[in-house]
DNA sequence: GGCCTAATGAGAATGATTGTCAAAATAGGC
DNA sequence: GCCTATTTTGACAATCATTCTCATTAGGCC
């Protein structure tokens, strides 16, 4: 069972959603990637772009993250590894890199016997331009 | 909307939730809290364990954030911060602290004119005792 | 005690996400 | 190009945390 990453059959409906998540700058939820797409004429049923949302996240091809109130987001990631800076207030996020705390994820693990190990940090603030109003 | 903080009228209800979660060390969602109490027949409705925890959150009384799958997490602020290893495997978790993260968390926040921030890091790896299986 | 108003609770409503399963599309061998 | 085994899709139902509704209850204060 390790990642085998056995690859998936590709199908309009997977690059659509690759391709818009591509176009896109910011993060979206899924729900508003599938209007996007039906009002692009790509038309891709709704459990579909979940199931290619989904899969891209588990490859590590995008990012994704939760609002404030729980809904997934995701967007297109580089391909440096990085963490996200979100303000609570407007959702704004920025992309940060922390090599020492790289560091410190692999020798806790390693320390405990883990292998293999990801980590994910998010960090939730209140932004300058939130905190001013 | 500084903190005018209007304090609420006193309730069993509310005092039983404020004592019940200051009793537990780490992060419980709303459902499980509601379990609790109506297990140890201190009854209160779901309704009302949601609203009061909306309502001490929001008065920066305890802390909340977000689990992998979107559930909100609540846990009393006076906790000792710490964060989580797991094991992908049997879900078997360690608590690990790293100072030298908090520090990194609060250094990034400042630099970038966030205030108040918190942070939530998760490590999962493959521990010893499932890896040999 | 009695009044005013906020808090409660039971259940309905909401809304994102996931499951179901027959129909359609893909990859590969021929 | 054609056929077949398998995967993927899509429409809709199901799930589940969370919020809303509103009649009832209970603080705070005179």
């Amino acid at each position: 069972m390790s990642d085998t990453t056995q690859p998936r059959r590709s199908t309009r409906q997977q690059a659509a959603v690759a391709n818009q998540l591509a176009q896109l700058p910011d993060f979206v939820s899924a729900q508003e990637l599938h209007a996007q797409l039906r009002d692009e004429g790509e038309s891709v049923g709704l459990a579909t772009v979940y199931r290619a949302l989904q899969a891209m996240t588990a490859e590590g091809q995008i990012d994704m993250l939760r609002t404030e109130d729980g809904e997934a987001i995701y967007r297109a990631c580089s391909t440096t590894h990085h963490h996200h800076l979100v303000c609570r207030e407007c959702g704004r996020a920025v992309e940060v890199e922390g090599p020492a705390v790289e560091r410190w994820a692999e020798q806790v693990s390693a320390e405990h016997g883990f292998t293999d190990a990801h980590h994910v940090i998010e960090i939730v603030g209140t932004c300058a331009d939130c905190r001013t109003v």
